[in-house]
DNA sequence: GGGCGCACT
DNA sequence: ATCTAGTGCGCCC
């Protein structure tokens, strides 16, 4: 090799291929040992040969940018230091150290999943996955060097008595909602790891009372209101001695997981957390092995970046804070290792180590090198790195874009039989295609040979397809063509995938209705409306139309970001009512961003019971009607279950039984059991939008930096809602009931009271009394009047109640037999699970999705968004 | 738009 | 004997 990086092939494979002792449980091996091992299973295998042609590659292209180097000239190198200056200076300016960003990652997942469930595994090496490829292992494998992404026919050279477990992703998936407990918002990345922002849960947290901070130690399955897991046909093994068998060389078990600091009333054990971040996060570790008997580690930062190097710090079952200084950060960064760094991998690894850049202080000294070497979007990703800046927001889940399946196989050199491998792969496809109702343009053919080169050859038709037929036409014609180019020898193949992107937006398959018919009749269109959208981000949510129509829960937050920054009131194709929704969606993205959640699974338990006792929680709250402001605009978490339930209802409220439907524009029931009337309900609404359409914006993100419109936009949209109120009044001649939605707030301003229709929409509650200092806050399970106004402290105080009521008067009764009333505290939601998460607004800030420390483009490499897993979630 | 590589899990 | 599957994005043409 021309630069010397890999003399031999054999170093060339290793240097790919090798043991990789960062990883967790790896400390300390004989790496030599193993690597050798590895070398010996692989040597001469096409594999092998095809991963030194890579190498060599590599290699390359590491050559090609040596010769670049010496090239430059120190005037370019001049000029790109002042711009590489310039730019550290902006992003120095902006540096955002006010979030509290936490990444949590399950522990050795699958391996844990299986062990749990398995207890016999426990205390053998095993790991999860197949003879050809593992997921994961557990740390007693990893001791043999065996790991994630090793085949399992090597591991089992490495390891004799290694216990290979098939994959079950059906079981794993069930741990997600855990997340969700925490940060509706959350963002998964994977199956086993999501990043969360805890900094409005921590502002809040300062001020609760211990009780809500103390949790119990699950002592049996039924004695607790922590849910179980739905979990097929296995044991339930005791918690505690689930994790010292499962990582007995933790660097970090926390001992408070097992020798608990007291006793509770009921016999249990239980442990208080205290406020701040690192306790609420040990918190959440706490209840996350509480609930499913795995361990989770947590990594705690200014921004998601770090945040994920941090959850590595303390693996497993350990958990890492960097301080929110510049100071800790900078410092921090210096000795990071670039691997590290999501979207780092092992070819930008030994380009930059070639550079002489192994660790992230490197990074500042070579900078105005990089920025002349590396694309813009690269070198800006490493100026980022250097000075550890990184996400302060967690991007929401984004549409797919592209949907695919492949397989691999023994050769396969029969072209008939290609074809019908081919077909069964298009019928795969067309079937995941249906489930999502997708369609797409382009058809894209992936083929590997026998000896791992990997071709792909892609068609873009004029029309969007989604039927076998049509996406076999497609990929049939690709396959002929490299058939004929390799005839007369036969391709020999090792898989065979086809993947469709290019999708087209719903609103081009199925018009939009006005009036939101969809949403309450599958099937049924009205095709006398369409819209047709300007933007591309607000028409390419194909999903979620079809969903409505289903009447299944619609992803709100999917359709939130259909609508993104950019948008503004001034497009006039844009509909009245997808303004209004994306006015509101807006306003859910800024309370989401500034909620906090109590945890309150006790009280899930209550609410999942649904339709009873409305009437009883009624009575224990007075308050103020709110002046509609931004803060207590109540568009929240709550919206979306009106919006995403906006359906027939049957309630007992007044002690009548009556049909209504939530309207999904002004929230209110509309009593009716008559779709026209309700669609006539609607349309009046949206044409109360249609006079304001200038008012129901969409703000851009870009234009309204900081946030300094929000209240202004909240007023208009509250103006509107008061108006719109106030005419629905006049037109139903009717007195407020107290099913009549009312904005209520505290003294701060900060917080709603609601109460939960049973059927998701929200009512909102009458004022009843007014002490004039705010409302007089009496708890629905003691009956008893609660010395405080603010909203958390009485949430808690409830949550308290509930938790003693379940507890220890119903004992191990399940949540649905549990019969209470059902009650919301504003900004709440009720979980598809019915957990009910309590969350308070604070000001409404941070509005801009894309703060200004984040990077100015998320499309970094590796740092884009990660779908990979939502085929698993939907 | 096509082809292919990188990165991540 | 045996080295995945799925996705998004960047770069280059």
């Amino acid at each position: 090799m021309e630069n010397g990086v890999a003399s031999t092939k054999g170093e060339g494979f290793l240097s790919r291929m090798a043991l990789n002792d960062n990883k967790a449980g790896m400390e300390g091996l004989d790496r030599d040992k193993i690597n050798k091992i590895i070398m010996e299973s692989s040597k001469g295998s096409r594999f092998y040969e095809n991963e030194v042609k890579k190498e060599q590659q590599v290699n390359q292209r590491i050559d090609k940018m040596m010769q670049q180097k010496v090239q430059i000239t120190e005037q370019q190198l001049k000029n790109a230091q002042a711009q590489v200056e310039r730019l550290a200076y902006e992003l120095e300016k902006r540096r955002n150290l006010s979030h509290l960003i936490v990444h949590v990652d399950m522990d050795a997942f699958y391996a844990a999943v299986e062990m749990r469930d398995c207890p016999e595994l426990k205390d053998k090496p095993m790991a999860v996955g197949s003879m050809s490829m593992l997921s994961t292992s557990n740390y007693h494998a990893r001791k043999f060097g065996v790991r994630a992404a090793m085949p399992g026919f090597i591991a089992k050279k490495l390891c004799p008595d290694l216990v290979i477990v098939p994959t079950n992703f059906d079981k794993y998936r069930a741990i997600r909602e855990i997340f969700a407990d925490y940060d509706p918002h959350f963002q998964p990345m994977s199956l086993d790891e999501a990043y969360l922002d805890f900094t409005d849960h921590v502002k809040l947290r300062e001020s609760c009372p211990e009780s809500s901070r103390t949790h119990l130690f699950r002592t049996s399955t039924s004695e607790t209101g922590e849910e179980q897991i739905d979990l097929p046909h296995e044991s339930v093994p005791e918690v505690r001695d689930l994790s010292p068998v499962l990582f007995e060389d933790s660097p970090s078990s926390s001992p408070c997981f097992l020798s608990p600091e007291g006793v509770g009333a009921a016999g249990g054990a239980f442990e208080v957390f205290g406020t701040s971040v690192e306790e609420a996060v040990r918190e959440m570790r706490f209840r996350i092995e509480q609930k499913t008997m795995l361990t989770a580690s947590a990594g705690i930062a200014p921004n998601t970046m770090l945040a994920k190097v941090c959850s590595d710090k303390n693996k497993p079952n350990g958990q890492y804070r960097l301080p929110s200084t510049r100071e800790a950060v900078m410092d921090f960064i210096q000795n990071l290792p670039v691997r590290k760094v999501s979207g780092i991998g092992k070819v930008s690894e030994k380009m930059l180590n070639a550079l002489d850049i192994s660790s992230c202080s490197h990074f500042s000294q070579q900078m105005a090198l990089l920025s002349l070497l590396f694309s813009e979007t690269s070198w800006h990703h490493f100026i980022q790195v250097s000075l550890g800046l990184g996400s302060t927001y967690l991007p929401r889940h984004e549409e797919r874009k592209s949907m695919s399946t492949e397989r691999t196989f023994r050769e396969l050199n029969k072209a008939e039989e290609q074809l019908s491998l081919c077909r069964e792969l298009c019928e795969d496809l067309a079937e995941d295609m249906k489930k999502e109702d997708l369609k797409g343009k382009t058809v894209t053919l992936k083929l590997k040979n026998v000896n791992f080169e990997v071709k792909t050859r892609a068609v873009t038709l004029p029309y969007a397809v989604a039927t076998v037929d049509e996406i076999y036409a497609a990929a049939k014609d690709l396959l002929k063509t490299e058939m004929e180019k390799e005839s007369p020898q036969p391709l020999r193949l090792r898989l065979m995938g086809v993947r469709i992107s290019a999708f087209i937006s719903s609103d081009d398959k199925k018009p939009l209705q006005k009036s939101i018919i969809c949403f309450l009749q599958p099937g049924k269109t009205d095709s006398t409306s369409s819209y047709q959208l300007e933007r591309e981000h607000l028409s390419s949510c194909p999903p979620l139309v079809q969903k409505c129509q289903r009447q299944e829960e619609v992803p709100w937050r999917t359709k939130l970001w259909g609508i993104k920054e950019g948008q503004t009131s001034d497009e006039p194709q844009m509909s009245f009512f997808q303004k209004a929704h994306a006015k509101r969606l807006q306003l859910q993205a800024v309370s989401a961003s500034t909620q906090e959640e109590v945890h309150n699974e006790k009280a899930s338990v209550i609410t999942s019971t649904g339709n009873h006792a409305h009437e009883s929680v009624k009575s224990s709250i007075n308050g103020q009607r709110s002046e509609s402001n931004c803060e207590a605009s109540g568009l929240s978490e709550n919206d979306s279950v009106s919006l995403s339930e906006a359906h027939a209802s049957t309630s007992d409220r007044g002690g009548r039984v009556s049909e209504s439907f939530t309207c999904p524009v002004c929230f209110r029931q509309v009593e009716t059991t008559d779709l026209n009337v309700f669609n006539q309900h609607i349309d009046q609404c949206l044409s109360d939008v249609s006079r304001k359409p200038n008012q129901i914006t969409v703000s851009d993100s870009e234009s309204d930096q900081d946030g300094e419109n929000d209240h202004e936009e909240c007023e208009v949209i509250d103006k509107w809602r008061r108006e719109s109120e106030a005419q629905k009044k006049q037109e139903s001649n009717k007195p407020d009931s107290p099913q009549d939605q009312h904005n209520l707030k505290n003294d701060s301003g900060q917080t709603v009271l609601l109460i939960n229709g049973e059927n998701g929409p929200v009512t909102l509650q009458q004022p009843q009394a007014c002490n004039g200092k705010g409302p007089v806050l009496i708890c629905p399970v003691c009956q008893l009047t609660q010395d405080t106004n603010d909203l958390t402290m009485f949430n808690r105080h409830v949550d308290l109640c509930l938790n003693q009521e379940v507890l220890h008067e119903l004992g191990g009764q399940t949540s649905s037999s549990i019969n209470l009333p059902s009650v919301t505290v504003t900004n709440t939601k009720v979980t598809d699970k019915g957990h009910l998460l309590l969350r308070q607004t604070s000001k409404a800030k941070n509005k801009r999705r894309d703060t200004p420390s984040s990077p100015p483009s998320k499309k970094a490499r590796g740092l884009g968004p990660r779908n990979t897993i939502d085929k698993f979630l939907r």
